[in-house]
DNA sequence: CACTCTTGCTGCACTGAGTGTCACTCGTAC
DNA sequence: GTACGAGTGACACTCAGTGCAGCAAGAGTG
């Protein structure tokens, strides 16, 4: 909002009329009963027009996500080793939510749209996997080096991804009348209190204390988990213990 | 080859011969340099029988995960109560991995494909979220009414699936070559030690591994957990090891 | 002012996926 | 023999998406 609209309003770009038509068709008869030229005939412009600022008809459905996307990277790039792992990634979680956030009457229609259309759930995991793609990658790398690094590094941002998506689809389900921001740090927080610890300690996200603000630089812990059969040969216990420990 | 050109060869269906059609052309040209008339031409049937076999393009790279989803649902909803969750979801995406592992040279093939083609990994996401949601909802009846049982349904069931195609996408990258159960057992155990707890069991204090069977259902456990200093020698590990297992 | 170069838009023609429909054929039942 | 039903093929059609050629408006230069 804000200035944009004091003189004929700046420029309301053929891109948000596009926009703003094929959500009125799409609420009015449907998603697959709205073609192409419906669109760019209500918004008065050229069908390939419609192409120019739209790769496919499912992206008119999420005109900002590749804004958002851009967004989270520069933030994961710009994080230091001063910040801890896990709490970096869902803080820039919290980003999606605020785009969510920033317009809630948009959002709800959007999600009521997604719902009922299999094309348009199929475009939205599309993005949501780029989101935690962001999320792994940045992971990945403070992990390198760690044992079971990837696999950490991707369960981690599959759990964040679904702890956000969890609380954001409820907030969505609510009509934006909830909190949503509560919502998604309560989702977070469960999620952070199971991974977030210093080394490779994972609690039951129980009531267990709530792990040591600070970011841990993750010195030399005193318990070490061994993730193997209790029947294995001990030779083969001693081999885990050492990728455990990222000895070799 | 074989005896197909002998007799009619029983049953070789007309399913079959679209789907190694298609991969043939897929492997030389390209998936989106080949149209479906170059696949029914080469199958040698009419355009029409592929669209009755196959809903859309991208199926045809997919022929069994039908089946695998609703083998899946059929494990989840034959499970009872003396099943613990989280291992019973483990075990089910297990399901997933036979699949993979009962074709290798086929589902190499195929992961090469999608991992070049975006439309095919779209396709591949909207696969992959319904065994998600398979796992979610199984979990979510199994947490109904613990205070966020839907959170932890959601998120668990999203470990689980990033701790297997972690696992199974690296046994694709190594052309099938390593050992996929294993990778998978592995992976699926982190996810395991770090939810699969009575829930409020803290790890810390103990000596060895969860308490022994009592109270637990789940046979045998597959975690060591060592109290010990990382950065003790070698020898001194492996004595503590030998002990919190109770060997010699 | 004339010229041109660029930029953004339009219209048009074309490919290819996916669908509805109808006619054909073959095996079985009567 | 005829009747019937299931599976198949052939044709026509819609619609998303692309390549290309023109066209109008603005910026810069002489």
């Amino acid at each position: 909002m804000s200035s944009s609209s004091a003189v004929p309003a700046a420029k309301p770009p053929i891109r948000d009329a596009l926009v703003a038509a094929a959500f009125r068709l799409f609420l009015e008869r449907g998603y697959e009963q709205t073609t192409v030229d419906d669109i760019v005939g209500l918004a008065g412009v050229g069908r390939r027009s419609f192409f120019r600022y739209f790769p496919s008809k499912e992206d008119v459905v999420f005109p900002d996500h590749e804004r958002c996307l851009a967004d989270m990277t520069a933030f994961l790039a710009a994080s230091g080793a001063e910040h801890e792992p896990v709490r970096r990634v869902c803080d820039a979680a919290r980003l999606v939510l605020r785009m969510y956030a920033e317009n809630p009457t948009f959002s709800v229609q959007r999600y009521r749209l997604t719902r009922q259309v299999p094309g348009l759930r199929a475009y939205e995991l599309s993005v949501v996997w780029r989101y935690e793609r962001a999320l792994a990658e940045y992971l990945r790398e403070r992990y390198a080096g760690r044992p079971d690094g990837t696999l950490r590094a991707d369960v981690i941002a599959a759990a964040v991804v679904a702890a956000h998506n969890n609380a954001l689809r409820s907030w969505l389900r609510s009509d934006g009348e909830d909190d949503a921001g509560a919502a998604v740090d309560h989702a977070l927080r469960y999620v952070q209190v199971t991974y977030g610890r210093p080394a490779d300690t994972p609690a039951a996200p129980g009531r267990t204390g709530p792990a040591p603000a600070s970011g841990q630089p993750e010195g030399p812990e005193d318990v070490v988990i061994l993730v193997s059969r209790r029947d294995a040969p001990l030779w083969r216990l001693v081999q885990e213990l050492e990728t455990a420990l990222g000895r070799t």
